[in-house]
Order: C-alpha cells, then structure tokens, then sequence
DNA sequence: CTGTTAGCGCCTTCAC
DNA sequence: GTGAAGGCGCTAACAG
C-alpha cells in the first residue's frame, strides 16, 4: 500500500467528470446539484481509490479550517481531562478536529495558544479553566492577562470563530457558567444540617477564580448561618494532591486541634487531605471528616467515600461544544452543582 | 481590534520587496539568504501589521504541517490523560500542534483517525493503547483491524512520517513497549514472598492485549511458584471501574470464598474492586487483599493504599513524542514497571 | 541576493 | 446540470 496521495482530480478523471463536478458530489455544494448517477459513480470511485480530502487544502479554499481548539490548564488533571472527553466526543460528532493545549497553569501560553488557534483559523475555541482574581495577577500572570484574553477572543469571534469558555464568564463570550459558589454555600448548608459547626477551608490558589468563589460561597454561607470559619481556618495551596496534602497538614498542626469537617476546594485536594490527616495517625471521618468539589469520577470508590459537589463534567464538555458552534439558543448556560453526601460527612 | 487577515503579500509590499523575498525572510529558507537590513525591514513590517502566517497555507505549500495526531482509547481515563500530558508537553516543546482523538475503545475510530492524520499530513502520529489480541478481534473490532492499522501507519511512515506506538509492538513500527508481563510477574513473585497462596485475577477485557499479558505474566509467575490460579479465580470485565467492579462481585460470589489476593489488570479496576469488597460487607485487606497497575497518580491515596505495579506513565508521552519525531536512535524503547508494595497487600 | 513564476488541492463564481 | 478558470496564502524551483 504506497502512498499516493489520491487527490480530487484523480477521483474526477477516473470517473470521467470534471474537477468541479467531483467536488460538488462528495460535499453536496449549497448552490448546484448534481445528476443523480454522476454522484453515484464519483463517490463510487472515490471509495475506491481510497480518496479523502485534504483537510488544509480544504481550509484554505473556505478560508476556515474544521479545528476546533480546545484549551486547558492540565489534560492530566481528571477535571479537565474528563471535559476533555466530552469535547472530543461532541466534536467527532460534527465532524471537527481536536487540538489540545495543555497550558499547565501558565497563563502565557493560554494567550499563545489561543492566537496560534486564531491565525490557524480554527473553526473554534474552548477555554477551560479558571480566570484569575483580578488584582491577584502576578508572577507567572502578567497583569491584564484576561483582558487580552478577551480581547483575542472577541477578535476571533467578530471574524466568525466560535468561542467558549468553561468556568466563569470572559467578558461577553459565551460560557458555560458553573456555578462554584452556589455549589460550595449548599455543601456548607448540608454539612451544618448534618451537625457539623467547626469548619476547615483548604482554599486553593487564591489566584483563581474558581477556588476563590468556591471558598467564598462556602464562607458566606457559614457566616449566614452564624458559624463563619475564620481566617486561621482557611488555608490555601495548589490545587492538587499535595497541595492538599500540605494545606491540611499545615491545618492539623495549627494549635487549638483541628475543625470538626475540612471542605477542600476540589476533590483531588481532599484525597490529599484525607493522606495528611491518616499520616498525623488521624482518622476521617472519625477525628476530621472532609468534603471535595467536583465529583470526579475516578475518585468516587476512596474510603471513606467522599462528600463532594457534582458537577456534570462529562456533559459540559459537550455543552461547551454545542455553545462554541453556535448550536444553541442563548450564550450562557449555567450549570449548578448538587451536593452528594457520603461516608466521608456522617451525621454528627 | 477587527481581523482582516493580513498575509504575506501585504507584508511584502509594504515593505517593498518581493514575496519571496519577504517569505525568506520571515522563515528563513534553508537555501537562500536575505540582506540584512531588508530582512530587518521586512520583519519589522510584519510585526507592525500584526502578521503571522496561515499554516494551512503552510501546510499545502510545503507538503507536510506541523501537527502531531494523537489517539487514545478514552482521554477520560488517568492512563491515557497522563499519557497526553507528557506528549502535550513534549509537542509543544518542539512547536507541534496536538491534535487529539479519543476513540472511546473502538478500534474502527482508531483507524479512521490515523487515515485522517495521514491525509492531512501531520508531522507524526502517537498511538497509544492497547492493541488487540490476535483471534480474538470479534464484535467492534472487525478481524485484521490491527494488520489495517499497522499497513496505514507503515504506509504513513514510508511517505516521512514519525510513528509511535505505546504499550505493545506494532509491525516493526517504533514502540515504546511496557513490560506488562514482566511487571505482572514481578508484582506475583512479591505477593507470594509477602505470604499470599491464593490469588484472584480480575483480568480485563479478554480482547486487550495489556490486559491479556498482565494477566499470562502473573499466572505464569503463579505457576512457576507452584500455586497457579484456577480458572475460576480469573474473571475477565471491561477495563473501568465497574469492570472491577463487577468481576470482583462475581469472584465474592464464587463458592468457596474468596481468594487471598486479588490482581486487578489495572489500578481503575483495583478501586472498583475495593468498593465491591466493601458492598459485600467485607473488608480490605482484612478478609480481601487487592493489587493494580499502573500506579495511576490520583490513585494513590485511596485507602487502605494500593499496591500496585508503578509505570511512568509522565515519561511514557515525551518518550512517545522524541521517538516518533526520531529525537532517539533506536525504534524501541523499553519501559520496565516497579512493584510498589503498600497496605492493600500487608505481609501475611 | 532578489524577483518571477508555478503550483500545492480544493472550492466557487462564471459561462455554457 | 456541467465544465473551465481563477484564486485561497504560501513555498520552491527557476531565472536574473
């Protein structure tokens, strides 16, 4: 099996018809038609030869490609690696190409990749991940960071590029919008229902968005209910495994003993947690019961099982798909996230 | 901020030379030279007109583009995301563009993948994932499904095109290739030394040839040391959670009571199989000692801690990525797993 | 060293 | 309904 690359005018001599006619029976133009037994035979021998068209040549006839550029903080973080499937998913099913970036948390190449998608005229553009707080933009986040995100995003998307963003809102582009601090306020709600009044943050990097309103929402609610944590109680740190390690160490070794229930900002933190609180030869959820975000999937069989916020990651990434390509009404679409109570929280 | 395209011949006119001569400049032809000052010239006009080139355009003038497809049997998967970090990282290292597909298991979408990386000739193509056990491609996976594939990357191959394929040899295609027998007998040898007579397999998808040699190298292990599992300790599922799930069940189920040990082919399977055990009302590793593979990383705090067969799953994508773009001398690089004893398997 | 000229593979007016 | 011809943006021989 050589590798002749069969283009379109060999498909068109083979079945006797003209480069143009070729072309309008393999993709139906909009405008002509073609006799039914000329399609017949130019896709027949089109099939035959093994032909497929060349995606670049493609392009640069219509001036835009089928990529759909799909942009996250860390493909080996289940969070976005499970969006990821739903993107990959949903974009088969329209017949788009996936390319991924993964940024690992540098917001300068978010930018970069985001300009390369532009000028490679991608068909669109998913943003996963997390904004920045504003006002907290240093270090590896050059200030205005987002705006110029925005600003290339709307700039692609006043050319006729499809965008979506997942998280919070950039500017005006369309979003999938989860609703963090909702989801954090219900958690504190059940978990003080459940008897729980001594609380434990393991906030995140206070940089991003998505931990800040996660922690927010989680304090509002606690102080709403007259029992806020205070600041000694709330602890940041990446948003990882470690960083959750670490955070509840440093919270274990805080004097007064710990909080009754820790509430780590995403689940791969609280399974880190849970490492830090079994290694100070402490038990969950019998001396500090812990709780996550997110549901992940693949952590959903740790013992104790954990109590977390689920969101629907699977179906946002097709969500985000549908909202890039324009396949829905609005520009917005929420997503809210339903509190799951399991061994991790028992009543108390 | 509007997006008129600017393109070459902009550049160049503005700058008063030729197109070729601004092409050269921009990327450096390997043949020719340009004058320095109009070099300067035509670089700074291209910076001022906020330049950058289609790479579709690219793509079709000089024959090959810049993308580095990637396939997957399910990006949700820790295996398969961490895999995709490394080549992530790596791709972006030597300015590829990933493009990603996930085929979700099925063998058909494998192969349509690898045919569109060809036709639209990307730079190299990275297939990781299982390949198939020969005799036993039924159902999804149409009989010399993998004979197609290896034709079509070897034909990809030949026309200049990087190959790599992760876990098992495909033809004599460049392979990063897992020892999963030899880790799968080392991990037997260390549960027999820490006591264990009687051992379970949860083996997998029968069709899978990870899961198949995993499985043959811990039985072979077994019955070296005069203590081979029967049949009926070899349960086969799907290669997830539930799988092991499920095939845990079905082994709890069995007369006779349960095995010792338990080998699930994979971590994901192993923590499914935990929270079997525990539905069942028993516990680990009191009344069931349970073992994976992989070491997947978000896996490693689940409690009690897994034993587990660690494979470097971060190194596997950049060593992909060098071999399929050629960076090494060789086309195979062998990678070994480490048995990785912790509490789910405690000295008996 | 620079400019002119063909294409790369496909789509799309425009005539027929 | 069909074919011929031009052009998308860029590179790579070719001349000069």
């Amino acid at each position: 099996m050589p590798d002749a690359p069969v283009t379109l005018s060999h498909v068109a001599r083979e079945a006797g018809v003209s480069l143009a006619t070729a072309s309008r029976a393999i993709n139906g133009s909009a405008t002509r038609s073609v006799r039914e037994d000329l399609r017949e035979r130019v896709l027949e021998t089109a099939r035959r030869l093994g032909y497929s068209p060349d995606p670049s040549a493609q392009a640069m006839a219509r001036g835009r490609t089928t990529a759909l550029g799909l942009v996250v903080h860390d493909i080996a973080d289940p969070y976005f690696s499970t969006i990821a499937a739903g993107v990959a998913d949903a974009a088969e099913r329209e017949g788009l190409i996936v390319t991924l970036a993964s940024t690992q948390h540098r917001p300068d190449r978010e930018l970069a990749f985001v300009e390369l998608a532009r000028r490679q005229r991608s068909r669109a553009i998913i943003l996963a991940g997390s904004r920045l707080v504003p006002g907290e933009e240093v270090g590896t986040a050059p200030a205005g960071h987002d705006a110029a995100l925005r600003d290339s995003l709307t700039a692609f998307r006043d050319a006729g590029g499809g965008v979506a963003t997942v998280g919070q809102a950039l500017g005006d582009l369309p979003v999938v919008e989860i609703d963090n601090a909702g989801g954090a306020s219900a958690l504190a709600r059940a978990l003080h229902d459940a008897g729980y009044r001594r609380f434990g943050v393991l906030a995140g990097p206070a940089r991003l968005r998505t931990a800040a309103d996660r922690t927010a929402g989680f304090r509002d609610a606690l102080a709403a209910l007259g029992c806020a944590a205070g600041d000694d109680d709330v602890v940041p740190g990446e948003f990882t495994r470690d960083g959750g390690y670490n955070a509840m160490s440093a919270l274990l070794d805080r004097a007064g003993g710990p909080p009754e229930v820790v509430f780590a900002v995403n689940d791969v933190m609280a399974v880190g947690a849970m490492a830090a609180v079994r290694d100070a030869g402490l038990s969950v959820p019998g001396d500090v019961a812990v709780a996550g975000f997110d549901d992940i999937h693949t952590l959903r069989d740790v013992s104790p099982r954990l109590t977390t916020v689920r969101i629907p990651l699977d179906e946002i990434g097709a969500l985000a798909t549908r909202l890039a390509l324009g396949r829905t009404g609005d520009d917005v679409a929420p997503v809210r996230g339903e509190v799951v109570l399991r061994d991790s929280t028992p009543l108390r």
